[in-house]
Parts: C-alpha cells; sequence; structure tokens
DNA sequence: CGCAAGATTGGC
DNA sequence: CCAATCTTGCGT
C-alpha cells in the first residue's frame, strides 16, 4: 500500500534529501478526476543561499521566497519563456530545494512540467495536503550516479562541479 | 525603466 | 547553431 510522504520526510539536508527521492512516486490528479503516477529518475540538489547555482542565492525574493519556508512545498519557477521547472523545498527555512530533472519516460525537467501541465499556481503548493500533486513511498530499491549539476556555469566554482546531480540506474 | 540572461527544448 | 517566449534581477 502506497503511502503519501510526509513533510518531515524534506526537512532535512538537501543532500540527503534528493537521492532518496529517486524511486519514490510522484503523483498526479487532474481536474480533482484523473491520477497519474510516475517514477522519479533524475534530480539535482541546489543547496542555500551560499550555493551560487541555487536561486536562492540571490536572497529573499518574490521568487525564491517560498524556498525560506520548511521542506515539503512546491517551488516552480517559469525558464526561458516556456517551460516551469518542478522543485521540492528542503531543509528548514535554509533556502535549499530539489529540482525534478525526470521521471520515468520523460526526459528532462522542461519535459516534467509540461507532462504534469503545471503553472504558476503551484508555487507554493503544500505536498502533505494537496489533493492535485503529492509523493507516495516505493518499496523498491533504486541505485544511482551522481555528476555536476546541468546548465549551472554561470555559478562558477566551486558549484559547477559539485556532483549534485543523481540519476537512477 | 530598459535589458540581458535564464535549473531548456526542438528544429533548421 | 539558434529561435521561442516571458519573468526576473540588476544596472542606469
Amino acid at each position: 500500500m502506497n503511502t503519501r510522504i510526509k513533510a518531515t520526510f524534506f526537512q532535512r539536508d538537501v543532500l540527503e534529501v534528493a537521492p532518496e527521492l529517486l524511486g519514490k512516486i510522484l503523483v498526479r490528479r487532474y481536474n480533482n478526476q484523473e491520477v497519474q503516477r510516475y517514477r522519479i529518475t533524475e534530480v539535482e540538489a541546489y543547496r542555500g543561499n551560499e550555493d551560487l547555482a541555487c536561486h536562492a542565492s540571490k536572497g529573499r525574493t518574490p521568487r525564491t521566497e517560498i524556498m525560506f519556508h520548511p521542506g515539503g512545498r512546491v517551488y516552480v519557477y517559469l525558464i526561458y519563456g516556456m517551460y516551469w521547472m518542478l522543485n521540492f523545498v528542503t531543509g528548514n527555512t535554509d533556502a535549499s530545494a530539489v529540482l525534478i530533472r525526470g521521471l520515468e519516460n520523460i526526459s528532462g525537467p522542461g519535459r516534467v512540467g509540461k507532462a504534469l501541465k503545471l503553472d504558476k499556481s503551484f508555487y507554493g503548493e503544500n505536498l502533505e495536503v494537496s489533493n492535485r500533486i503529492w509523493l507516495e513511498d516505493s518499496a523498491e530499491k533504486t541505485s544511482y550516479i551522481s555528476t555536476p549539476r546541468v546548465g549551472i556555469d554561470y555559478a562558477g566554482e566551486p558549484w559547477v562541479n559539485k556532483p549534485w546531480r543523481f540519476v537512477a540506474q
């Protein structure tokens, strides 16, 4: 029986939470009816205001506000004017989050947002009580590899080389 | 207030 | 290689 993952799961160091998300089930309920489940296969960790690749490194702004809340919330933002990036806030008000870069049969963060039909109304959504997006445990054990994060050259050293991208194998 | 760049993707 | 498409943060 699948059980919904609680907020406390997210309220730990993002480097601990990120790899544990691999293999977990992302559940999306559309129009309060049809339910779809997706296995998480690829994630990236963004670690607080010191991590120059993390949006929160620019401080607390309307856009990064939710990252300064306790873990268990959704952080979405529009990139290149067309793709909604899905992130889960982690830690406890330390401005860290996990980007969902891939689901089973869906590669790439832009495609994830498109498949899940995300939009700005998901900003701040509470994963513990939401009726349209949440996570469930999976008995399946998942092995993974770590690599540097994608598309963050602007962050420079040492952040650009941190092996904080986790891919299920 | 203008503007350059972006956790990307797909098409030429 | 480059356009799509629009929000955001920063410089003026």
